[in-house]
DNA sequence: AGACCACTTGCAAATGATTCGCAGATCTAC
DNA sequence: GTAGATCTGCGAATCATTTGCAAGTGGTCT
C-alpha cells in the first residue's frame, strides 16, 4: 500500500541521520563530508561526523550518491541524479570550472575502442591552468 | 671550471638525502612518498620520512619531479623528464594501464579552443573500467 | 684550512582526515 | 509489543602529511 520510500526500496533503513545526509548532498552540488555535516547540523545539530562518513559510504553502494575528486586530496560527494559535467581544476588559481560532458566525448570513445576502457571522465577532475591564469602567466 | 651539479644548477644545496630521494624517484616510476622513502633506506637505513616529503615538494618546485593522482587520495611522484602518458584507473579490479597522451590530444585542444583552459591530461587519473572488468561484468 | 650562516636533517609531536570498537538507541519484521 | 539486526554517538585508533626545534652540514668567503 504505502509507496516505498526511496532508501527502503534499496533495502536500507530509514533513518533520520540518513536522509538528512541524502538531502544535503543534494543541496550542496560536490561538497565534502565535513561540508556534509555542517550543512546537516544547521537543523540538527547532534549529528555525528563519522555517521556522515558512515552514510555516505552506504548511499553511494547502493548507487544514490557518488564520489569524485576535485582537490589534490579527498573526496567531494554529490547525487547521482545530477547531471554529469567536466570540473576544469586550475591548479594555479584553484578555481573549478564545469564543461558538459560531451566535450570529452571523443576521447571517451576512442578510449573504449583502443583499448576497452570505459571512462568515467567525471570522477576525477580535468586538471590544468584556467584561461585567466594563461592570460596571466605572459608575464 | 667544475661542471655544476644539476641540484646545484637550480640553487638547491647539494645534500646526500635530496640525490638519494632524486635517484628513487627516478627509477622507481609513479612511487609514493612512503615507497621512495623505503628505496632510499635499503641503502641508507637513516634517512627520515619527513625528509623525503620535504624534498619531494622541493625538487617539485623547481621542476625536477611532479606528482599525481592515481588513487582515491595521495600523490605519487615521477620524474620530469619521464615521458608523460595517461594512466587508466580501473574502479574495479585497481589495475593501472598506460596509454599515450596523444589519446587525448584532440579533448586537450578542444578544451583549449573552447574553454582556454590548458589541460595536463597526466596529473589525475583517468578513471574507469578496464576491458577485463567490463567483460566480466556481462555476468 | 677555518669560520660563518643559511639551509637541512632527524626526531618527536601536532595536525587533519577518515576509520573503528563498543554500548546504547532505534528500526523493521513478526 | 517484542526481538534481533542495524544504526548512532562517542572516544580512541589509524594513517598520511606537516611542523617545531636543536643539532648537523654545505657553500662561500677569507
Ligand atoms: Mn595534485
Ligand atoms: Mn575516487
Ligand atoms: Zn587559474
Ligand atoms: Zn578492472
Amino acid at each position: 500500500m504505502a509507496q516505498p520510500h526511496e532508501l527502503r526500496e534499496r533495502g536500507l533503513r530509514l533513518t533520520p541521520q540518513r536522509e538528512l545526509v541524502l538531502a544535503a548532498v543534494r543541496e550542496l552540488d560536490h561538497a565534502t563530508p565535513e561540508e556534509i555535516a555542517e550543512k546537516v547540523r544547521q537543523t540538527h545539530p547532534g549529528i555525528n561526523l563519522s555517521t556522515v562518513y558512515r552514510n555516505l559510504e552506504t548511499l553511494e553502494n547502493v548507487g544514490l550518491v557518488q564520489h569524485n575528486h576535485l582537490g589534490h586530496g579527498g573526496a567531494s560527494y554529490h547525487a547521482s541524479e545530477e547531471v554529469a559535467h567536466l570540473h576544469l581544476v586550475c591548479g594555479t588559481c584553484g578555481s573549478v570550472g564545469d564543461a558538459p560532458i560531451e566535450a570529452a566525448l571523443n576521447f571517451v570513445n576512442s578510449l573504449s575502442e583502443e583499448y576497452g576502457f570505459r571512462t568515467d571522465v567525471s570522477h576525477f577532475a580535468v586538471y590544468g591552468t584556467c584561461a585567466v591564469c594563461s592570460q596571466a602567466e605572459l608575464s
